[in-house]
RNA sequence: GGCCCGUUCGUCUAGGGGUUAGGACGUUAGAUUUUCAUUCUAGAAACAGGGGUUCGAUUCCCCUACGGGCUACCA
């Protein structure tokens, strides 16, 4: 590695949709890469095929890098020294880049249309464009200067096509997983330049390194297979000496049998792909992200910081700081990662644990007021006391009404079979009693109650076993929920009296 | 089919010639919580197979098997 090269890295999507984890994923290890060494982080919008480009995708990955708290240095929005930062906004250089390499005798025109192709597929089922075929096949190589003029001056569509070598060797050191070489005579000849012009993926990326002056790159593993053609184009350039270093990262797999994680993966097994909700504007379609669901952002960067590199630690929490600063290459690992959402899950337990109360305040007032709750209606204070009591029960954020509901209104179903069939006039002389001292009392504390409604028990010569769960019911509705007198404190004389009162009413 | 990459508990992984092969998720059992969840403790659980090299391979090399990726005028 050149350690004077400033360190200058981009992630480069295609604004096709809604960003899964794997796309997530690269974008987070070019970012701790490059802040790691002090270096760039820009972002670069492959909007190379207009077919395919979804309108609102970009802002969607602004948002979405924005959210997982990843800085963008350049980008189209807020520009910087190597503009444009859109591939389609590029579009006026790439083809004189593709006709330079056709002076160079290393690339072509092709004038064979689709259907010419397929029928020479059909022909020949293992079909390549390459060394052996493409003199019988209808190109700048194989017609006269004067037929490939005449061609180009009737602007007959072709595209232009790079020359693969006939019998090289091409290989080169991933940052990963140390060589790779490539045999150019089992490869074909690409399409570097498109009848309509656009560029495809192999010329953009390698005309736009260099133009940005990115120094590594790292990218997805389905990658491999065409860097060959990549570093064949940097040779072709005389760019050789200013070629990033290549990372192929690991792919993230589905969770059962095999292949690589797709959104349908999800959709099948119930968890979302997605870093944020994504709604196509085609079909109206809405896919789930993880934000939607309830991660937190440090839960979300941490699970993804952490599939497919560790550092050789036993530490598994992890914020962006220290990502960032623990950082390595050399300990991201080679094989591919089967997603499991029951750790992610787990990931985000632990965050909210370690979330300090009033971070959470403002979503779980969102949750609140999802729930029909009146914003105002309860203090901040409130809210957070009960924060504290139910946070550590929580996955999800929004588990906080399932787990709290009752702080904020009185409970609707109670689980009256539990206690019912058990029930007795003498209880309910106790309830009854319970009321009338508790409307009584100056100090109301957890505490206090406890060890009143206790002493009140055993005074009584009864079993404390059995007046606990009613409490509970009439309190909550049903057996769950934290310690019965904190919820009796927090609930306040009132409203316990009053929901003691119901319950008592349901069971006579 | 061809090419490329990979292979340690069910999953994510640590380790890297001599280890009781470690941790985490999940799972099982117990404890705590007079509820549920949390939490705590303990347990079960892995080096794909075959050849080398070596005094000794999970570790190094080769082969096989298996898995994955790519094989478009998609990225």
């Amino acid at each position: 590695m050149n350690s004077q090269q400033k360190v200058r890295v981009r992630f480069a999507p295609s604004p096709t949709g809604g960003l899964h984890l794997g796309g997530v994923r690269t974008a987070l290890f070019n970012y701790l890469f490059a802040r790691h060494h002090g270096g760039d982080f820009i972002l670069r919008i492959e909007d190379t095929d207009q077919t395919r480009f979804v309108p609102g995708a970009e802002e969607y990955i602004l948002e979405c890098l924005a959210w997982c708290g990843i800085k963008i240095d350049e980008s189209p929005v807020n520009e910087g020294n190597f503009g444009p930062y859109r591939q389609s906004e590029r579009k006026p250089s790439y083809r004189a880049y593709a006709e330079e390499l056709v002076k160079k005798g290393h690339a072509f025109y092709a004038f064979d249309s689709t259907e010419e192709l397929e029928e020479q597929r059909k022909l020949f089922p293992n079909f390549k464009y390459n060394f052996e075929n493409r003199l019988s096949l209808r190109n700048s190589l194989s017609l006269s200067e004067e037929e490939t003029q005449k061609l180009l001056a009737e602007n007959h569509p072709h595209t232009i096509r790079i020359k693969m070598p006939d019998n090289e060797s091409v290989y080169f050191d991933d940052l990963i997983r140390g060589r790779v070489s490539f045999e150019t005579s089992l490869l074909d000849d690409k399409v570097l330049l498109k009848a309509d012009g656009m560029p495809t993926y192999h010329l953009a990326v390698v005309v736009d390194d260099k133009a940005m002056e990115i120094s590594h790159v790292f990218r997805g593993e389905e990658w491999l297979p065409s860097s060959p053609i990549h570093i064949l184009l940097w040779t072709y350039f005389g760019w050789k000496e200013q070629m990033p270093q290549w990372a192929h990262l690991p792919l993230i797999l589905k969770p059962d049998g095999n292949g690589k994680l797709s959104k349908r993966d999800g959709d099948r097994l119930g968890f979302p792909v997605y870093a944020m909700n994504w709604q196509d504007p085609k079909t109206g379609d809405l896919t789930k992200g993880f934000r939607e669901l309830g991660f937190l952002p440090e839960a979300f960067v941490n699970m993804l910081g952490v599939l497919g590199w560790n550092d050789g630690t036993e530490q598994e929490i992890f914020s962006m700081e220290e990502l960032i600063a623990k950082f390595s290459v050399e300990r991201i690992h080679k094989a591919g990662a089967k997603f499991d959402f029951e750790k992610a899950k787990w990931f985000n337990h632990e965050w909210i644990k370690n979330t300090a109360d009033e971070d959470l305040l403002p979503q779980i007032k969102a949750v609140l007021t999802e729930n029909s709750v009146n914003d105002g209606q309860f203090s901040d204070e409130y809210v957070l006391q009960i924060i504290s009591l139910v946070k550590e029960r929580l996955t999800f954020v929004e588990d906080f009404w399932e787990q709290a509901n009752f702080f904020f209104t009185a409970p609707k179903d109670f689980d009256v079979s539990a206690i019912k069939p058990k029930w007795t006039a003498e209880k309910t002389q106790f309830f009854n009693e319970v009321i009338a001292e508790f409307s009584g009392l100056a100090e109301w504390n957890a505490s206090g109650l406890e060890s009143h409604f206790k002493n009140k028990i055993n005074g009584a010569g009864l079993k404390i076993g059995e007046f606990m769960m009613p409490l509970r019911i009439m309190l909550v509705g049903g057996k769950f929920g934290p310690d019965v007198f904190q919820i009796v404190e927090k609930l306040g004389k009132q409203e316990v009296i009053s929901r003691i009162q119901y319950g008592l009413d349901l069971l006579n």
